[in-house]
DNA sequence: AGCACA
């Protein structure tokens, strides 16, 4: 007799969507999403980000891709990856997400739980929706913001690359500057990316200044050797701009 | 550990 028991159980197959589980539950499911977006937007265009905060899915995400190949090579690329102090560890989804489906035509809406009674009366304005959409991101004129752009009026800089204000270039050093990230970018995002080169050791960023990040390494060879490999590199659309930090 | 679609 063979061992013609494959994988036992894990036996999923290929699709656009992968499920992420061992996820730090101590971040905010506001940041998670923002993060995996920005972080898994490398392999390929991203229908949606879903992740919940109910206990039964607490620590979990869902990413869906627009192609199967981007999903696969996320998991191939992720898998095991350190993700806010904890190791990813990513599978394709069971099942078909929704917004597959209803592009698909498949799409049988479910019945709804009756679980959860709605508190009745108010209702509360879905000003913001708490499902990254990235429709709306790529949709819009402002690359990298999610939601509605705002009024082409208050946007000095449209594709949000801000003007390089003509300074003398600071020398080489073991400091990088970051600029023209999305303005929701979060330190572990730009972690992930420099946290493969050699000498890496952190990432800083102000909330009150969006956009930029220093990204620390032992010494200046270490972070030239980064800065070369990342200059340019796209989160959501916009081109990292990199340079050595004033010191 | 836990596979959903607020």
């Amino acid at each position: 007799m063979e061992m013609q028991e494959a994988n036992q159980g894990s036996e999923v197959s290929p699709n656009q969507t992968i499920y992420i589980n061992n996820l730090n539950e101590k971040v905010k499911l506001d940041e998670l999403k923002k993060s995996l977006n920005a972080v898994f937007s490398q392999f390929g265009k991203i229908l949606e980000v879903l992740a919940f905060k109910t206990l039964k899915h607490k620590g979990q995400a869902w990413v869906v891709f627009e192609s199967a190949e981007s999903a696969s090579t996320a998991i191939a690329k992720m898998n095991g990856f350190p993700f806010y102090d904890k190791p990813m560890r990513i599978q394709f989804a069971k099942t078909k997400s929704d917004v597959v489906a209803k592009a698909d035509g498949t799409f049988v809406p479910r019945e709804k739980r009756k679980r959860h009674e709605e508190k009745g009366g108010k209702k509360k304005k879905e000003q913001h929706h708490d499902s990254t959409q990235m429709g709306n991101a790529m949709n819009s004129a402002y690359p990298g913001v999610y939601g509605a752009a705002p009024p082409l009026s208050q946007v000095p800089y449209p594709g949000g690359v801000k003007p390089i204000l003509p300074e003398a270039p600071a020398p080489p050093n073991n400091i990088l500057f970051v600029q023209n990230l999305p303005h929701d970018t979060t330190p572990m995002t730009v972690q992930m990316l420099f946290y493969q080169y050699q000498g890496f050791k952190e990432v800083r960023m102000v909330e009150a200044k969006p956009g930029i990040a220093f990204v620390e390494f032992a010494d200046e060879m270490q972070s030239t050797v980064a800065m070369q490999g990342l200059q340019g590199f796209k989160i959501l659309q916009n081109p990292m701009l990199i340079t050595y930090a004033k010191k």
